[in-house]
DNA sequence: GCTCACTCATATCCGCACGGTATCAATCCG
DNA sequence: CGGATTGATACCGTGCGGATATGAGTGAGC
């Protein structure tokens, strides 16, 4: 029993994410026959059937569904593996947080400055990636740690809840559903989010194929040295557009709505839209003081945060006791 | 960017592991010059010096002290990969459950028959490896699920607690410590735990390099296909003689030492001793839902075992108020 | 129903990368 | 200073991964 070769995880994968032998050798950049040996010897070697095919036809069998799953974990474990090494070989290490732009509930400077202050402190490297995008990058060592509202796939992460905020329907003032006096999730069948899942379903889209998309610009960065991750296919300048011409609706924590009003976008309670938590995340496995030293730093500024906003909201309930959102 | 291959972690282990070239390609079956030249190859991939080595030394940088751990976990990830792909692919697949004989506080054949009442039941194969080979078994595919005490490191693991009970000193009948009214944890200085950690460090051993040992055998199946796993060094018969000799200690769940009264053996309760927690713990991704059936049978019998146990005590109390342990 | 197009499998060849042997170089020890 | 130990270098052969050419089975179209 020799031993599993990563390039025959990667073949596998091709295959079974294209279930066509073709165009999976094509995404690989080889021609189609060793294709076909490799996993064919590959099913040999696991003495099991991983895919069902006929000359015009490939489907994965049961037990190709779960080597899939576990191939794909043990893909990113490996480039992990080498994308941490990397980074633990440069002269100046750094601390990479991925987080999507905005989605920090205003408190990523008070954060980075407590940081600084701890003992393990490093430089910081902001990863502002895609929503969706921060827990594959701690999952392939592109991230140390990863800032993120709730929900999110979780697997394999150690989490850290920091703060609890409702969130808001963003929609084009002139939709007739900013009209209505009270709205719930039930309202909103049939609305499309930015991810293109319905939004009477919130949570987190289908896990279908990665895709790599191309380049793009971000908005202003709050600190520290900034790397465009995984770029957002739509950030979030594009999606207020489409929000306004009323092609979608987003539901967004009052943090990041509060930063973005402007004519031509309502913002909306939803009775029964359930509060999003900015939690920390990280690699379950991380024995990084600086790891350790981001989450307390974090975790103190989110609390003085929370007890602000307390003292801050029982003086709004004192002024204007009864006043509506927005 | 080619792409790290698994080869090469294996060899990278195998020198960071023996800090010796010679020895690691010993180990490897091969010879020692094509392994120095893939260490230089990896290095050179990576960009990142790993070994800092002299003629005489060879030590691990703080880069290749990463890239020790994270290597460790991707290997464990593909040959995770591989087991489980084989044994998915078994004509009647089975559910593997990791357990230490013995430790299942009793559960274990209500729990087997429960589940094997539940719609997603599967054959039980139950693999009695030695403390501390649970979690290895799940990370590297031999198990699905398994059933340990607490504490234990339950990295990348998810984990549903199913009964706590006290746990007691089990030492040599005759040994001083026995005839003292009470007992703490910091009278034990200096005694030693059968796993080689010192009586008062109540926790995980350090991890040290993963032996693979010879064959043995095992006491009473309770149902179900039963495969030797990664064998126990030392079982609890042959822990007991030690214990009666005298030469170790050793805490004991309730549930285990009412199982093993024997005479030259002394139970005594630890004022300071932190209970354990019998606990099943399965990997994070796992979507199987015999895994899930498994879950639900076992917490429901530990509930009703505990709410057994509670109305129990709750006699003992009233017969034998002041009753001394023992 | 025959044919064509499509797609996966088989056959054969080739180049390279991995591993082996021989040897060198550097460091530690007596 | 010499022998022993240990990692690095040089060189060579072979096995394996990849390419090209071709076969075979299946669904679609006329």
């Amino acid at each position: 029993m020799s031993e599993l070769e990563v390039r025959q995880l990667r073949y596998f994968v091709a295959v079974a994410e294209e279930l066509h032998f073709g165009r999976a050798a094509e995404r690989l950049g080889m021609a189609q026959p060793p294709l076909s040996r490799a996993i064919r010897d590959l099913e040999r070697h696991l003495g099991v059937r991983l895919l069902e095919r006929t000359t015009r036809q490939v489907a994965l069998t049961p037990a190709g569904e779960v080597f899939l799953h576990d191939a794909r974990t043990a893909l990113d474990a490996v480039t992990a593996a080498a994308r941490r090494a990397r980074h633990a070989g440069q002269p100046t290490p750094s601390l990479r947080v991925a987080l999507k732009a905005d989605f920090d509930a205003g408190l990523l400077p008070r954060i980075l400055a407590a940081f600084q202050r701890e003992d393990a402190a490093l430089p910081v490297e902001l990863l502002l990636g895609g929503r969706g995008d921060q827990v594959p990058a701690l999952h392939d060592g592109r991230a140390d740690i990863a800032l993120l509202p709730t929900p999110f796939d979780n697997h394999d992460l150690d989490v850290e809840p920091l703060l609890t905020e409702p969130r808001l329907l963003a929609l084009a003032a002139d939709d007739p559903l900013a009209a209505r006096s009270s709205l719930c999730l039930a309202d909103l069948a049939g609305r499309s989010l930015p991810d293109g899942t319905p939004a009477d379903r919130d949570g987190r889209p289908p896990t279908t194929a990665r895709t790599q998309n191309g380049r793009e610009q971000s908005p202003s960065p709050p600190r520290g040295r900034v790397v465009e991750a995984q770029p957002t296919p739509l950030d979030l300048a594009k999606i207020f557009n489409l929000i306004e011409l009323g092609s979608i609706i987003m539901f967004l924590p009052v943090s990041v709505a509060s930063r973005h009003r402007r004519l031509g976008i309502a913002y909306r309670n939803v009775g029964d839209l359930p509060p999003t938590t900015l939690v920390l995340a990280w690699p379950q496995d991380s024995r990084s003081p600086a790891v350790a030293a981001f989450v307390r730093a974090a975790t103190a500024v989110a609390k003085a945060a929370q007890a602000d906003a307390q003292t801050d909201q029982d003086q709004t309930d004192q002024e204007a006791p009864q006043r509506a959102m927005m």
